[in-house]
DNA sequence: CTGTACTCCTGGTCGC
DNA sequence: TGCGACCAGGAGTACA
């Protein structure tokens, strides 16, 4: 499952082979794919027919190409998204839903999409009401996207403030994407365990110091799994799977359950939270006084 | 504004 | 060996 540093790789991966290139053909197989484009597959394969690729950004697990008419081919690989630069003889790889071919008739951009939980849509450019990293601006539809922790313009001080409001769980606040983003569900259990805090705590029991070691804990995390995924690259293959990868073997307590935790040599536990899974030490992170749900199994 | 429940989807795994 | 139930979960949407 693609998070910050996976889609990071897989924005580097763009801008080094698709990048500069001019789009000929567009093919867009299916509905789906462009549920967010207005008009469907056939406007999104119009769109995007004939126009060039500016660069390749990203903000959270947001990634667009800035085309040369003012939009940007807008994608979210979504739980299972991938792409794949490939030679244009190559068949269809499974699940492909979207297909590039451009005008030096070089190696093919394939989306391909098991869950298709991802999708592309061309949208138009409006200024950042961050005030970020993004000159030429970010897609209308992600202007509610909060910067993530790589942004210069990441204000970590405010955003460690506004945690500190949340009533709800602080697991649940640092998965906002509205306040910080590029965070999934491994890499905040992963910074909640190395701050030794429970993701069942509400925003407003951390201290302020804590809030902010939280934050400087996401943007370690990340960093080191960006290290580790920076190798799943060669010339003509974009790896993308998210959920594999080198940092499998240097995660502490997600999916670990059963396993001593790194740290202390508790058992790791794992318990439901938000009809999905939270792994947590209950030694390292203890629960709130009154937890406000079940205790674990 | 904050918070919560629901929905989309396919493939792998598990229990019977 | 088959089959159904369940699980993985990002993010938009509806609604309180």
């Amino acid at each position: 499952m693609p998070e910050l540093p996976e889609v990071e790789v897989v924005r580097a991966g763009l801008e080094s082979h698709v990048v500069g290139r001019t789009i000929e053909v567009a093919d867009v197989r299916g509905d789906r794919v462009a549920r967010r484009h207005e008009g469907g597959a056939a406007a999104l394969a119009r769109a995007l027919t004939g126009r060039r690729l500016c660069s390749a950004e990203r903000r959270g697990k947001f990634l667009w190409l800035p085309l040369d008419d003012g939009h940007a081919l807008m994608t979210h690989l979504g739980m299972s998204g991938q792409m794949l630069v490939l030679p244009a003889e190559e068949p269809p790889v499974r699940h492909e839903h979207a297909r590039l071919d451009f005008e030096d008739e070089g190696p093919t951009l394939r989306f391909a999409d098991q869950r298709t939980f991802g999708g592309w849509s061309v949208d138009p450019l409006v200024p950042d009401p961050h005030g970020g990293d993004h000159p030429g601006g970010v897609p209308a539809t992600a202007t509610h996207i909060a910067p993530d922790p790589f942004e210069t313009c990441f204000d970590a001080g405010a955003v460690a403030a506004r945690l500190r409001t949340r009533r709800g769980p602080v697991k649940r606040a640092i998965l906002d994407q509205g306040l910080v983003s590029g965070v999934g569900n491994i890499y905040a259990d992963e910074a909640l365990w190395r701050t030794g805090v429970h993701g069942e705590r509400p925003g407003h029991s951390l201290t302020g110091p804590r809030a902010r070691a939280l934050l400087t804990h996401l943007q370690a995390v990340m960093g080191e799994a960006l290290e580790q995924g920076g190798t799943s690259f060669d010339a003509l293959y974009v790896n993308v799977n998210g959920a594999s990868g080198y940092f499998d073997r240097r995660l502490a307590v997600y999916g670990q359950q059963g396993r001593p935790c790194p740290a202390c040599g508790s058992t790791v536990l794992r318990s439901p939270f938000d009809g999905r899974s939270s792994h947590w030490c209950p030694t390292c992170q203890t629960r709130p006084r009154s937890a406000p749900r079940g205790v674990a199994r």
